[in-house]
DNA sequence: GGGCGAACTGTTACCGGTAACTTTCTTGTG
DNA sequence: CACAAGAAAGTTACCGGTAACAGTTCGCCC
C-alpha cells in the first residue's frame, strides 16, 4: 500500500507531541507558556519543533481562539506620499500589538465590493483612512462592525496651530492677499485644512480655490484659475508643486513674484525648485494615534498611556520670499 | 441558568442551517456553489442567510481546505511611488486571481523578525518586491517555500530598449559625456538598470555613480559629486530630482547647461522645474507580471495566456536639450 | 406500480489549534 | 509513611468550515 503523501503537508502540533512523546497539550501550553513545563519534557518538545521545523498555524489559532487580530485598513489608492508614510505607521503600531495589517485600497467604482469583501473577512476591526464622504457613507451601511477614520473631524489644534505658523511667517514677509488652494472637496482632511486655514488667515485679504484632486496634477489646474495673489497656500505639496508650475508658465516666479506654501513636507519638497516652504508633519506618528484609536475599541482595557502629540512645523525654505514692492 | 452570551458571536452555517431547516452541508454547499440545490432549500437558505446577516469564516474555511490564498508582498519601506504602484498593481492581480495580499514592510534591521513572522503565517507564498541582495540573502535561509522575485535579474528587454531610446536621445541633441547615477548598489534592480544603461551607451564616453538610495536626498548628494558631464542619466526620478538641485547650486542650470533624464515618471514629474524627460513605466502592468509568477507556480494548471508585453516610453520634457557649444 | 439511476441531502470525520476538566505525578506535612 | 494539595500532563470537546460517503427523494421507464 501506498502511502498517500502526494503533498508533504507541514508538521502539526500533534506530529511534535508525538515525537516528544508528550500530550499535544503539552506542546500547546509549551507554546502559548501559559504554565510552566518540567524540564525533561520541555526540552524534548523544543527538540521535536526544532527537529521538525513546526510551525504553528495561525488559521488553526485563529479558530480555536475565535479571535482575529487582522485590522484592515481601508484607503482610496495609495499614491500621495503622506497616505503611504500613514499608513506605514499604522501597519507598525499594528505589529507592535501583535496585530496584523491588512491594507485593502479602493477604486471608488469598487467601494462597494471592496467593503463586501471585507465584510466576508474575519476581521477584529476596519481602519478608514483615507477618508472621503463617499467612504464615510458607504462604510455607514457597513455591518454595525468597529470603525475609526483617521483624520480628524475638527480641526485639530496641530492643524491649527501649524496655519497659524504659516500666517505668521507670510505675514512677516508682507503678504497681504493669499490664496489657498484646498484639496478636493469630498475629503474630510481637505476641509479639515482649510478650516483651519481661514481661522489662522482671518482678517487678511483671502480667497480660496479647490484643487479636483491631491496631485501635482489637480495643482496645475487649480494654479492657472488663480487671480493675482501674493502668496498662495497649498493643501499639500503636490498642490504646491504644480501651482508653481503654473505659475511660471504664466511667467510669474517663485519666490520673487509669488510666494508658495505647501503642506506635509514630502521627502521630494527639500528638492524643489525653489525648495519648498511646507509643513512638515510626522506621519507615522498620525498613524500610530490612529491606531491606537483602533485598538482602544477592540481591547478596552489597553493601557491608556498617551501617545505623544503630534506637531506639525513650519519648515520655511525657497518659495516664500519678502513681497515685492 | 444564565446563557453565556456575553459576546454575540457571528451566526455559523450551523444557525443558518437550524433556520432553514437543512443540514449545514446543504448550506455549505450553497455557498460553494459545489451542487445544485432545489429550488425550495435553496430558497430557505438564502433567506436564513439574510436574516441572520451571515457570513462565512475565512478562517475556518482555510483551515479546512488545507490552503491559504494569502501572497506576502515583501517590500522595504513604501516611500518610493513607484513600489506604491507596483504593490497596488500586485494587490490588483491578486485579488483577480481570488487572493489576498499582505503587504509586509520591513526596516534593514527588522528583516530578521519580519521573516519570522511570516514563517509563522499560513501563506501560500512570497513576493519578494524590494529586491536587495539583503533580502534575497536573508530568504534564502527561509524555508523552501515559494518565493519569486518581482524585478528581474537580467536587463529585460523593455529596460534595455528604454535605455537605448533615452541614449539616441541624447546624441541627437549633441551630448557627449554622459553620467550615469545608479541607484544603490545593493539593489538587483538598481544594477539592471545600470547594465541596461551600459548596454545602450556603449562607445559613448559615459562615466557612472552611485546614489546611497533612491531619494532625492541621495540624488542630491550624488550630484555634489558629478564632474563635468553634458547631460545626466539618472536610476529614478527622485534621484534625477536631487541631481538637478545639486547642479543648481552649482550654477548649472537644466537643461541649458546639463541635461537630466530621469526613470519611472512619477506623477510629479511633469511638474518638475524643468519638466523632467524621464521613462515611463506602466508599474502595475509590472505588478500583474509580478503576481503572476507567483500565481503559476501556486497553482500549476493556471492558464498560460501571456499578459501584455510591458512597455518602457521615453517621455521628453523640459530637462533635456541641445547641447550647448 | 416497482425498479433504478440521478439528483439532493444528511452524517460523520477532520483541518490544527485552544479551553476546560480530569488524571497522574510530585511534593510537603503531620 | 500515609495523605492532601498543588503541579504537570492527559482527555475530550469545540472553533466553523469542507470532504467523503451514506442515505433519501424524485423522475422516468417498462
Amino acid at each position: 500500500m501506498v502511502r498517500k503523501d502526494r503533498v508533504p503537508r507541514a508538521p502539526t502540533i500533534y506530529d511534535v507531541a508525538r515525537v516528544a512523546e508528550v500530550s499535544h497539550q503539552t506542546v500547546s501550553r509549551y507554546l502559548s507558556g501559559a504554565s510552566p513545563l518540567r524540564p525533561a519534557s520541555r526540552e524534548r518538545v523544543e527538540r521535536a519543533i526544532q527537529e521538525l521545523g513546526y510551525r504553528p498555524s495561525l488559521t488553526a489559532r485563529m479558530l480555536a481562539r475565535g479571535e482575529s487580530r487582522t485590522v484592515v485598513a481601508l484607503t482610496g489608492e495609495l499614491l500621495e506620499v503622506g497616505t503611504v508614510q500613514l499608513v506605514e505607521g499604522v501597519r507598525r503600531a499594528a505589529r507592535a500589538a501583535g496585530y496584523l495589517l491588512d491594507v485593502m485600497t479602493y477604486d471608488a467604482d469598487d467601494l462597494e465590493r471592496t467593503l463586501t469583501t471585507i465584510g466576508r473577512q474575519d476581521v477584529a476591526g476596519v481602519l478608514a483612512i483615507a477618508d472621503t464622504d463617499q467612504l464615510r457613507e458607504a462604510v455607514g451601511r457597513l455591518s454595525p462592525d468597529l470603525l475609526v477614520t483617521v483624520t480628524e473631524d475638527t480641526p485639530a489644534a496641530h492643524t491649527v496651530e501649524a496655519h497659524h505658523a504659516v500666517a505668521r511667517h507670510l505675514i512677516e514677509l508682507g503678504h497681504d492677499r493669499v490664496t489657498y488652494v484646498a484639496g478636493p472637496r469630498d475629503w474630510c482632511s481637505a476641509r479639515t485644512r482649510l478650516r483651519a486655514f481661514e481661522e489662522a488667515f482671518t482678517g487678511l485679504d483671502s480667497e480660496r480655490l479647490f484643487a479636483a484632486g491631491w496631485s501635482a496634477a489637480s495643482g496645475h489646474e487649480a494654479g492657472r484659475r488663480l487671480r493675482n495673489p501674493t502668496a498662495v497656500v497649498c493643501a499639500n505639496d503636490q498642490i504646491a508643486l504644480g501651482v508653481t508650475r503654473a505659475l511660471a508658465e504664466r511667467g510669474r516666479h517663485v519666490p520673487a513674484d509669488v510666494s508658495v506654501v505647501g503642506y506635509d513636507d514630502m521627502p521630494e519638497a527639500a528638492y524643489f525648485s525653489p525648495p519648498l516652504t511646507t509643513v512638515r508633519q510626522d506621519f507615522a506618528l498620525h498613524g500610530a494615534h490612529a491606531f491606537r484609536r483602533v485598538l482602544e475599541r477592540l481591547e478596552p482595557d489597553v493601557p491608556r498611556e498617551p501617545l505623544p502629540a503630534v506637531e506639525d512645523h513650519l519648515i520655511v525654505r525657497g518659495s516664500t520670499a519678502v513681497r515685492r514692492a
